[in-house]
DNA sequence: CTGAAAGCGCTAACAC
DNA sequence: GTGTTAGCGCTTTCAG
């Protein structure tokens, strides 16, 4: 039986529900849901009197009320080491941009704390509270990347790899042994590195990564030297970076040039030595990796990755596991390249110009 | 009659729910909830028990189902006309840290395009999905801030006045016109202002008091120049800021100092005097609004305030007005103060260097 | 202080 | 195609 049409005040509250939509639709609540959810067929007439109920009434489904009836959320979960960092914002905005307009919300657990960090992976609390997750980074405990993994939610990882996982990435090694290969062919021999120090979130792949790559380059010189002398560790973020780049540049045996993991920590060198009045390029370049929105402000060498695409890649890489979980895992490796600025330069007259094939220069 | 105790494994799906604590613990679902509220009083040892059951299944409750229940969210809403820029994230970054401490979720209602705009207003798809809003900024349409006032939730505005509603905010005003009054005592008589596009999504409170506060300070000149004339519109960030100083440089009649209306911009105007080969401050002084964490990077002197702080207080008066929402709105001033560093400087040699009592320098 | 039971608003079989 | 009817997991009267 129909029941009866009666356009009244909302059934209780001060707010539409399902029901008054159906009332004043003349059809059920079932039907209403219907086409609300857009999957089922619904007769295109009776469509057209729900949805014009839907806009006499103002109604917005309560999603709390969907997710608890049907277990889907609509939701994205994206878990994160930091969510200061200009990395970390401009991925998420990146993924944020796609997920969203699918209709997707995104849910932020930000990591960076190790008891947030054990809570979460003690919990678990983000399963039936998302659809999917994106992990930007991966803990280095195999333990925790299994957990995520046996989340049974669909998982892509941002900035790192793992075996039968879907990824977006960049070569961080070879990022790293690019830039600092870039500073060699300009003639210099002691190349300090900033770098995260490892802080005990045990999430440090790219940084391990980026170290690697530069040993790499350094190993290249065969000068016996060993390299890890000349890494310098910093807490995250620009004015961590001023502190380490201080103190780096007030040891005794100053390096002619430094290799910052990424542009934030390039930048906070760049402050220390200005305050520090050591001329750059002159005495000293300085190479980052991110090219950061103020990297062209500071006029920074550095090392590009097209951060936000990133973020937008997993997103749609995400969106494509929604709709298909058996999909095969891949792993999307994106383009780095080096754009030259002017805070590096050649440190001899005589060195040679730098001809490695891989150098790419741009700029906006 | 007590329910019998049956550790076994949880009723159905592979997710204890409040009903496998109950049974462990051997009472009531609604006990189990009462502990979990912590608003009833549960016998001190119904409550161990519960609390143990509670941590031996690893259970959690499920946010959708108490929103459904109780009509709580412990969310709360945050309504902005962005979310890039650098002000934006740190106040949110500010609020999310008092707030989340308080176990409260934040959910970014993004308003940056008209028709979020006019959907969000439309639907007013926020009420029941929040306990609380803060709107960073307001919008100019008074009808739109009657709809938020009629939204029934607690509200705090960041960065706007309006009666009978709790604000955070600096004095805009004021703010603007130090800055220029600076620069007008360090000798600069063309003053260029750089100010975001009124953009059509009608949010323009800050920027109609930022021109305000420079029109003041220029008037006091008294040399009978239109001040609108001088003010160049940008869109809005660091990369709009570079095209609009860089349009303003290239006009026949170039300005010597330029007040941006916030440091984003500012960055941009130094990054566009840089290509263009005019020297900071020899030949144009440059001033900002904000103190950006890249301010002191490139010597930026600018009008600080406390963004974050600013944020972190919107949250704890929201908390305050959760707990009591009759409490009396109430206005807070944030103070702002000038940081002198080397974008500007005097620009006629003879003079007086600036004696005003207001000045106030620091640098970290 | 604790238990029973009635929903919160919506989706998803299952009938018709 | 459309309606009926169980729940989803939790909170909250209302008894006791």
């Amino acid at each position: 039986m129909v029941p009866p049409v009666s356009p009244g005040p909302p059934s209780r509250g001060k707010h539409a529900s399902i029901v008054d939509v159906a009332a004043l639709a003349g059809v059920s609540i079932s039907t209403v849901s219907r086409v609300l959810g857009e999957r089922a067929r619904v007769h295109s007439a009776t469509r057209q009197r729900v949805l014009e109920a839907i806009q006499a009434l103002k109604y917005v489904a309560l999603p709390h009320a969907s997710v608890l009836a049907s277990g889907r959320t609509r939701t994205v979960g994206i878990i994160t080491p930091s969510m200061t960092g200009w990395y970390f914002g401009n991925v998420i905005g990146g993924a944020w941009e796609v997920l969203h307009s699918s209709g997707y919300d995104l849910q932020l657990h930000n990591l960076a704390r190790p008891e947030a960090r054990d809570r979460f992976f003690d919990r678990m609390s983000i399963v039936r509270r998302v659809d999917a997750v994106i992990s930007v980074g991966l803990p280095d405990d195999q333990e925790l990347v299994t957990a995520l993994r046996t989340l049974g939610l669909p998982l892509v990882v941002l900035g790192a790899r793992a075996p039968g996982l879907t990824s977006v990435a960049i070569d961080d090694v070879k990022a790293a042994r690019s830039a600092v290969r870039y500073l060699i062919h300009q003639g210099h021999r002691r190349i300090a590195m900033l770098s995260d120090r490892d802080d005990g979130t045990g999430w440090t792949t790219a940084t391990r990564a980026r170290r690697q790559g530069y040993r790499e380059a350094l190993a290249e010189l065969a000068d016996g030297r060993d390299p890890d002398h000349d890494v310098v560790e910093s807490e995250p973020g620009y004015d961590a970076g001023v502190r380490a780049a201080t103190a780096l540049m007030t040891r005794p045996d100053r390096p002619s040039a430094i290799f910052a993991e990424y542009d934030e920590l390039a930048l906070g060198a760049l402050r220390a030595l200005h305050l520090l009045d050591v001329a750059v390029p002159g005495q000293v370049s300085v190479i980052g990796l991110d090219d950061h929105t103020m990297a062209g402000a500071v006029d920074l060498t550095t090392v590009a990755r097209p951060v936000h695409e990133e973020g937008a890649l997993a997103g749609r890489l995400v969106l494509d596991l929604l709709a298909d979980r058996s999909r095969e895992p891949v792993d999307v490796t994106v383009p780095t390249r080096l754009i030259i600025r002017g805070s590096t330069n050649s440190h001899q007259q005589d060195a040679e110009p730098s001809g490695t094939q891989s150098l790419i220069t741009f700029d906006r």
